[in-house]
DNA sequence: TTCCGGATTGAACATGTGTTTAGTCTATGA
DNA sequence: TCATAGACTAAACACATGTTCAATCCGGAA
């Protein structure tokens, strides 16, 4: 859904060169220079149109959030974040730029990175009342704590893509991040888990509501 | 078990204070003389017992590896991490420096991420192998997938710690990231799923087996 | 005591980087 | 046609930062 390179204003050029630099090599380290130079431009050019570097972050923040935001509205997948991820799998050049300055967003504190997240969670909390009622999702009494637990395992895929991918040896080396042969892998033993569990029984659930139920102050609960 | 940073040599102190500014500020924007100014310390001194910034991170690394690295050997939490988690749970402001020092090493790339994140998916797959023979965990085909699923389901509380707290709102707002508070929030809906499961039957997990099995190739595989 | 090597410092150096500025070019509207 | 506004550049500026260097301090060995 994205013009090429060519039909975009200079302006929305150095935006996408920046968020392009500052997802792959974080906003320290990318240089204004970089981004100008990668955008084909003068380093003056950059200032000229955001203000500073400063201004050109907040320009990428807000045109990411949108560009993720108008997406994701509709579809509804229950392990959710992976609507998101899996619209990248059908188009992963286009939107291989936003999903790691997304990470970075997450990683860094930034007014942006806490929006993504908390929306994530509000959209995961959505899904979870629905299926409850749906009956496919099982009944939970803290939903929103568990909605959190579901956003972050789903987040996880991309804050650790890298890891994920190396040691899955997913995707070519020069790919470092997630791909669709990545999630292909991890989409039945996460959802095992999801369907199944993961113990056989009721022993560690059991004991952690003791321990916490009893010891309410710092002390050594151990879970299992 | 650490002594206090007046027992410690000069270029222990400095690393400490590198170990604290490189996890709280990231390499980049951490400067060598932020880094002597918290050890109380000239600039030139840091060079001259580390060689050059980039050797000061290497120190760093392979302390707050080895630091880890004798912990967690003889724990065996199931739910993995926790084992170094609830560690820092019992000392909280000892180890609050090397959690956001991992966090960071994980996020940016380098060796010693790799390093710990692939110690965590192996002893996450033994703890698996061991509970499937004692019968407390279900049998897995592919425990590899398996346990790398679980270990960054663990290590996304570390990776999204700010968000999680932020969210539950639990520790004060000074507290930027993992304390006592949120692990207890977590672990009840956390061991939930872990035990019950998500969903209420298998069929987004027979679904998703059709969709792998029978389409093979990039596509569109809506994993419902 | 004397001497030596390492710890330590303050200042300087070289470079990278965000930003400014003066000026050019180009299209558009009167 | 002319004038004006904005896109755009090249150069310069100011400052931060990694690193070097000469000098000093200090403890221990001879």
């Amino acid at each position: 859904m994205r013009s090429s390179a060519e039909d975009l204003t200079t302006r929305a050029r150095i935006r996408d060169a920046a968020i392009r630099l500052f997802g792959r090599d974080g906003f320290a380290r990318a240089t204004v220079r970089d981004v100008a130079s990668a955008a084909g431009v003068s380093p003056g050019l950059v200032i000229h149109h955001f203000g500073s570097k400063a201004g050109l972050r907040d320009a990428c923040d807000h045109h990411v959030l949108a560009q993720t935001a108008t997406q994701g509205r509709e579809k509804a997948d229950p392990v959710s974040t992976r609507q998101l991820i899996q619209d990248y799998m059908n188009h992963p050049d286009q939107y291989a730029d936003e999903i790691t300055y997304i990470r970075r967003t997450l990683s860094d504190e930034s007014e942006a990175g806490d929006a993504f997240f908390d929306a994530v969670v509000k959209q995961t909390q959505d899904i979870i009342h629905a299926g409850m009622e749906a009956g496919t999702i099982r009944k939970f009494n803290d939903v929103r704590s568990t909605a959190v637990v579901i956003a972050s395992n789903s987040l996880c895929i991309l804050m650790l893509g890298r890891h994920l991918s190396r040691t899955l040896g997913a995707a070519g080396p020069e790919s470092h991040g997630i791909g669709p042969e990545l999630l292909r892998q991890l989409t039945l033993p996460a959802l095992e888990i999801y369907t199944h569990g993961f113990y056989t029984d009721a022993r560690f659930l059991d004991a952690a509501r003791e321990a916490i139920n009893s010891n309410t102050s710092t002390g050594r609960e151990h879970a299992p």
